[in-house]
DNA sequence: AGGTTGACCTGGACGC
DNA sequence: TGCGTCCAGGTCAACC
């Protein structure tokens, strides 16, 4: 599943491949992974590629043309998305759906999305999804003033990407077991120190997988069809039942609708506020 | 308003 | 072998 550290991995690939290229070839196989118009994508072609970025899990592909406005094409890789570079002439992989040629570059761009949770989309300055601050980019303080008071469950919060964007399941589980959080701690009821610890361990589990090329637990590949290397750093998400370093057992619970993996002695539920014990001194 | 559930979609795992 | 069922989860919508 694409999450931030996997887009990133895509997004540095991309780069050196399209920046400053003209569009030469643009082709919808699957009209229904656009939203909105197609046709409007293919039109994209004879345009140049000003810049590609990315913010949360979306990638961001400017085009530029003489007398025209600025183009912003969205990316969304959704669950299964993949975007490939093969030579032309390498036999269609079943469920591609988009192709992309650029001048003076021999190979074509590919989106393939078996599932088709993914999307591409024409977005402008209003239609640009709401999105929070980015979960790497932005500065450590930037992150805590986002994540501090919040309402609702660490898990949810982490989440929503109108909060903080980037994170999806498998970064907020690990990022949360860093930390030593329930994932159904109420944010707001952090002590501040913990969700310093919290901040520090998003950023720290960010760039670890960055640093490798991403997680590959299911589908995800990079633009040369390679790998993830941050499977093997994995701690908790997808080792439910199997032993946590400090030998409790690693359980898998649904926190938010999600599968949620956690070690109950490493994250312990918050106790409840303190009230006046009945019992207390005599 | 926080929380849950279902829809979307396909492949893979599993049970009979 | 082959069929049915369930599960995975990013995001959105609908609901309690």
């Amino acid at each position: 599943m694409p999450e931030l550290p996997e887009v990133e991995t895509i997004v540095r690939g991309l780069k050196p491949e399209i920046t400053g290229r003209r569009l030469t070839f643009v082709a919808v196989h699957t009209p229904s992974v656009v939203r909105g118009d197609a046709r409007a994508v293919e039109k994209l072609r004879g345009r140049t590629v000003k810049t590609i970025s990315r913010h949360g899990k979306s990638v961001f592909i400017e085009l530029v043309s003489a007398g025209s406005p600025l183009a912003t094409l969205r990316v969304h890789l959704g669950m299964t998305g993949q975007l490939l570079f093969e030579t032309a002439d390498v036999a269609l992989a079943r469920h591609t759906h988009v192709l992309f040629r650029f001048e003076g570059n021999p190979r074509e761009l590919r989106f393939r999305d078996i599932r088709r949770f993914g999307c591409l989309e024409l977005v402008t300055p209003k239609t640009r999804p709401n999105l929070g601050p980015d979960a790497w980019q932005s500065p450590p303080e930037v992150i805590f003033e986002t994540l501090r008071g919040r309402a609702g469950m660490a898990k949810a919060a982490l989440l929503d990407q109108t909060l903080l964007a980037g994170l999806g399941n498998i970064y907020v589980d690990e990022a949360l077991f860093r930390s030593g959080i329930h994932p159904r701690t109420p944010l707001g009821r952090l002590p501040l120190p913990k969700l310093r610890a919290l901040c520090d361990a998003i950023r720290l589990v960010l760039g670890e997988s960055i640093e490798l090329g991403g997680t590959s637990f299911r589908n995800y590949v990079d633009i040369e069809g390679g790998r993830g290397g941050f499977k093997g750093r994995l701690r908790v998400y997808g080792k439910h039942g199997s032993r946590c370093r400090c030998g409790d057992i690693i359980r898998r619970d649904v926190v938010a609708g999600r599968g949620t993996h956690f070690c109950p002695s490493c994250q312990p539920r918050l106790r409840s506020p303190s009230r006046p014990s009945a019992r207390s001194t005599p």
